[in-house]
DNA sequence: AGTCCACAGGAAGGGCAGGCGA
DNA sequence: TCGCCTGCCCTTCCTGTGGACT
C-alpha cells in the first residue's frame, strides 16, 4: 500500500458504515441477558443451588449434553445472578471457575488443587510440592476463609480421563475435613457416557443431581441466531437464508449453538473486509473453511517438536486408501527424525501421541485386526483436502523441513 | 480348534526440572 | 548448597486380543 494510502484506507475504514453493531454479541464470552430454551434448566439448577444463599449446603451436581448447548452458558447466567445476590447482601458464598481441558491450568490433579488455592488467594508453585501438601494449603484457605465455595468443574471428563476419578473422590469428601467452611460441587461435561465409566464412590456423591442438556432443534437453532444477529449486525445486512444456512451446519454438529454464532461472526468479518454490500450465502461456506483452519493451524503450533514430527508423518502418508497404519506412521517418523536430527520416541509413546491427537480433533483411529497380520490402528487425518497442503506447510516451517 | 501376528494399552520405574527445608 | 520431594515425559516390559491362516 502506498504511503497516503494507508491513512485513506484507515479514513475509509471509519467512515465505511460496516456491518456490526456489536461484534461483541457473537463471541463466546458474549453473556446474553436471556438465554432462549432453557428455562426449565434454569430453573431447576436455580432452585438446586439456592440453599447455597441461605449458608446450607445443597447437593452436588452433574450437568451433561453435548458441545454449544448451552450448560456453561447457562451455569455462569445463574451463578452471576446469584452473585449479585451475594454481593448485596454479603453471604459467605464463593464461585471457583475451572475449566479442565486448560492446559498446564488445570489438567492434572496438583495444578487443579493449585488453581483452586490461587483463586482463593494462596499461589503455589508449579511443581515441587507434594500433592499432600497443596491439598492442605487448599484446605486451609477454605477453612480461613469461612466460605461456602461452590467449586465449578467445566469439562469435568477431561480431568478424569487424564488423571483418573482420584480428584474427584477427594473433592467430593473434602467436606468432611473442613468445619468452617463447605464444599459443593458442580461437574460439567460433553460426553454424555462419562458418568457410566465413572467410578461408582465417585459417581454417587458427584450426581446427587443430574441435569441433561438436550441439542437445540433446526427451529430453536434459527431464533438463537436471529436473536444474536439483531443485536449484532444492522439491519439488512444479512441476506435471506443465511441464518438458516448456519443452523443447519451447526445441526450437523449435533446442534452446538456456539458453532453457529461463530460461524455468523467470521461469515460478517469476511463480508466486511471484502467491501461487500452484505452477508451472503457464500461467506458461511468461506466462513466455515476458515474455522476449521484456524482451529487445525492453532492446535500444529502449538504443539511441541515430537508432536509435530507424528502429525507430519501422518498428513504425509496419505495413501488412496485414505488412512494409514500405526507401523507406516511410525517408521516415517523415525525417518523424518534421522533427517531433522531429532532423537526418535518409542512406538509405545509416539502411539500414546496419536491418542492424543485424536482427542484433540486433528484425526480419528479405529483399532483393527488384521487377523494373521496383526492388530493395529487405521489412522485418518480429519484435515479436508484443502486445508491439508497449508497445514503441512506449517508443520515445515516449525520443523525446519526442506 | 489352535496358532500366531502386530500391534494396543496397562504398569512400573528412570531421568529431569523445579521447589522446599535444613 | 544439598538431599529429598514432586509432576511430567518417556522407556521398558508386559499382557491382552481379533481374526486370517493352518
Amino acid at each position: 500500500m502506498e504511503k497516503g494510502g494507508l491513512t485513506s484506507f484507515f479514513e475509509d475504514f471509519i467512515e465505511r458504515e460496516g456491518f456490526f453493531l456489536d461484534r461483541n454479541v457473537l463471541t463466546t464470552s458474549f453473556s446474553p441477558e436471556s438465554i432462549l430454551f432453557r428455562d426449565k434448566e434454569i430453573e431447576q439448577l436455580a432452585n438446586i443451588l439456592a440453599p447455597l444463599l441461605k449458608n446450607e449446603r445443597s447437593s452436588n451436581l452433574f450437568i451433561y449434553g453435548n458441545t454449544g448447548t448451552g450448560k456453561t452458558l447457562t451455569v455462569r447466567h445463574v451463578t452471576s445472578n446469584m452473585e449479585s445476590v451475594v454481593v448485596q447482601r454479603q453471604i459467605p458464598l464463593k464461585f471457583l471457575y475451572v475449566n479442565c481441558k486448560m492446559k498446564r491450568v488445570a489438567d492434572t490433579e496438583y495444578r487443579l488443587i493449585a488453581t483452586f488455592a490461587a483463586l482463593l488467594g494462596r499461589q503455589l508453585p508449579s511443581t515441587g510440592l507434594p500433592t499432600d501438601e497443596v491439598y492442605r494449603v487448599f484446605y486451609e484457605s477454605l477453612e480461613n476463609s469461612h466460605t461456602h465455595v461452590l467449586i465449578v468443574l467445566d469439562e469435568v471428563d477431561q480431568l478424569i480421563k487424564k488423571t483418573g476419578s482420584d480428584v474427584l473422590y477427594n473433592l467430593t469428601r473434602v467436606n468432611e475435613e473442613l468445619k468452617n467452611s463447605k464444599i459443593t460441587l458442580l461437574g460439567i461435561s460433553n460426553d454424555t457416557t462419562f458418568l457410566d465409566n465413572l467410578d461408582p464412590r465417585v459417581k454417587s456423591s458427584l450426581s446427587e443431581e443430574n441435569l441433561f442438556f438436550a441439542p437445540y432443534n433446526a427451529l430453536q437453532m434459527q431464533s438463537i441466531l436471529r436473536s444474536r444477529a439483531e443485536k449484532a449486525f444492522r439491519e439488512s445486512a444479512i441476506d435471506s437464508g443465511v441464518v438458516e444456512k448456519c443452523a443447519a451446519f451447526a445441526a450437523r454438529e449435533h446442534g452446538d449453538a456456539r458453532k453457529a454464532i461463530e460461524l455468523l461472526r467470521v461469515a460478517g468479518e469476511l463480508a466486511e473486509r471484502n467491501k461487500s454490500k452484505s452477508i451472503s450465502l457464500a461467506y458461511i461456506d468461506e466462513a466455515q473453511e476458515k474455522l476449521e483452519n484456524e482451529k487445525i493451524f492453532e492446535v500444529i503450533k502449538n504443539q511441541p517438536k515430537q508432536f509435530q514430527c507424528v502429525l507430519y508423518a501422518i498428513l504425509s502418508l496419505k495413501s488412496n486408501t485414505d488412512f494409514s497404519y500405526t507401523s507406516d506412521i511410525y517408521n516415517l517418523y523415525n525417518k523424518l527424525c534421522f533427517k531433522i536430527g531429532l532423537r526418535p520416541l518409542t512406538q509405545r509413546r509416539v502411539s500414546d501421541i496419536i491418542g492424543e491427537f485424536e482427542q484433540l480433533g486433528i484425526i480419528s483411529t479405529k483399532t483393527i485386526s488384521k487377523g494373521r497380520y496383526g492388530r493395529t490402528r487405521e489412522v485418518s487425518a480429519r484435515i479436508s483436502n484443502s486445508t491439508r497442503p497449508m497445514a503441512k506447510k506449517i508443520l515445515e516451517e516449525e520443523l525446519e523441513i526442506q
